[in-house]
DNA sequence: CATATATATTTGCCTAAACGAATATATGAA
DNA sequence: TTCATATATTCGTTTAGGCAAATATATATG
């Protein structure tokens, strides 16, 4: 069975998680790093926060060596998808979506990142 | 300012507010009696999550008499409006959601509700 | 006024869930 | 094997939030 819609809202309602799917929507893919540096978080918690978003399927994961890249959930019902990118119009802009995004840019900490300071 | 994705979510992570969205989101307006009638649940519980509903400006009240009418929230943003619509989609059809609008359909408790037993 | 009905709020309790800190696991390189 | 790095998980504590029960408020009617 696929995720119900309580699962799926229950899942979005965390201020720690928002930021992490409002990053990810905009990015396609980010490791850990990128996104705990872009939160300006600690990694165990963010791990945890990533992980509450795997399970409820609305994030995948794929490791690379010693990264692990995530990604929205490809296999996520339409409905969902289309919450999902309402409310991340509802963030876009905003604090602290913005300020995470500016940041994000200034992380380096993967062979990829453009890193030039 | 107005609601916040963050509030926004909070507001709609609840199995009994989402319900109650479901059945505002098909009926346009309905009131706190036929909405516990319809939830099966007792009126102070149903009271309370419209209260929180309410308060994060996805649910608006009217008052008429004895009876007090809600509906969707007027003044959500579009990105809310879309956001809710698309989870309204998820509920459709399934349980409890449907059940929700079959109760629905028998309760007669204010002037317009037809009711033939 | 008193009573009845519809709705709202308060209170105390309890559980779910977030937190920080510590620890564990996995991979790659020396 | 040992070390370093990236990520995950566990543990004990604390807080947010849901619940049932009781009570309060508001409106209509007699």
């Amino acid at each position: 069975m696929s995720i119900t819609p309580d699962q799926f809202l229950r899942s979005m309602a965390d201020s720690t998680r928002l930021r992490l799917l409002a990053l990810l929507s905009e990015k396609r893919e980010l490791c850990v790093c990128e996104l705990k540096d872009a939160l300006g978080l600690a990694q165990p918690k963010v791990s945890r926060h990533l992980a509450v978003l795997r399970e409820g399927g609305l994030l995948v994961g794929r490791r690379e060596g010693l990264w692990i890249y995530y990604r929205l959930g490809p296999d996520m019902p339409a409905w969902a998808a289309r919450a999902l990118a309402a409310v991340h119009d509802g963030c876009h802009g905003k604090s602290p979506y913005r300020e995470d995004i500016q940041r994000l840019a200034e992380v380096c900490c993967r062979p990829g990142d453009a890193c030039d300071f």
